[in-house]
DNA sequence: CGAATGTCAGGTCGACTGACATAG
DNA sequence: CCTATGTCAGTCAACCTGACATTC
């Protein structure tokens, strides 16, 4: 049943094995890379129930101060439509508060609440053992480097 | 109109602007890297009419040569259902041939045509180019490193 | 019989577009 | 009048699931 040629079929077969000529990309390994941190970001942020548009906007108002829904979304590049789902949700959960700019009736100014701050905390530490899972192959040095290096390619260009 | 107030939050309003701690967090990084990497290839792609998937099958048919649907899927972690619709588009442009196996009636043996090896040509010439655009702000040695930091981030852990 | 293959239908999720009423 | 804001409906592609007939 299991010919010599099938045996060779079947090794050449098992799994995952894409071409050396993709494996060396770095466009490829910027998104193998991707791919594991996104993962175990979003593991960290689902043990508290959130996933990154709640952490980034906990984060914004924490660093930055409230803000409107509009100019929020703007700073972390979350749009309009798509933040009011985020919004209502830490709303529903205590962690923000909206109230209508008097000054500008149209803004709904959200404000981090001290339950807010106390789970973005909790995210905080999440995220970095996150971040420490991820570097744990790399020695201390190389982790600054891989760090330098892709700041430095996020530099130019906007 | 414009009181100093109006000012100050106008300056502070306008553009992009995650908070620090987010900033410098490796996987922020990973993911804008991964952004703009990603633009860069698909931008590559799209001036030959094709997509990742296309790119990486032709790819894996050259270099790893003909495979049936399924075990081609498994080579480039893409999967059956979704390969189907690929397969069948770079049928339609002539690139890839399909027949069944007579050793196996239940495969479709795909293989790459003359025409497939020469858009092949082509998305590997366009894929460089995308390559060197993104590490353009980079020096030659810290190309280098970037792709060994990736290469070892990837290492362990499958 | 169980397992693999090609095929198809559908579901989910994130990113985006267009529209609208309200307020400036 | 034109613009900005919050809201909602709907699109689109990527990714995954489940099913089925055919073949091993």
């Amino acid at each position: 049943m299991a010919s010599p040629r099938d045996i060779v079929a079947c090794v050449a077969d098992v799994e995952y094995d894409p071409p050396q000529r993709v494996r060396r990309l770095p466009s490829w390994l910027l998104g193998q890379a991707h791919t594991r941190s996104q993962q175990l970001v979003a593991d960290a942020l689902a043990q508290e129930g959130a996933r990154r548009p709640h952490f980034v906007v906990l984060a914004s108002l924490a660093d930055q101060g409230p803000a409107s829904q509009a100019t929020l979304g703007r700073r972390v590049s979350i749009d309009r439509s798509d933040l009011h789902a985020i919004v209502a949700e830490l709303e529903r959960d205590g962690l923000i508060g909206r109230t209508r700019d008097p000054e500008d009736r149209r803004r709904n100014v959200v404000t981090l609440t001290a339950a807010g701050k106390a789970a973005l905390g909790r995210l905080n530490a999440r995220i970095d053992q996150a971040q420490r899972d991820l570097l744990a192959p790399l020695s201390p040095s190389d982790r600054r480097e891989l760090v330098r290096l892709l700041e430095q390619l996020l530099r130019t260009k906007r």
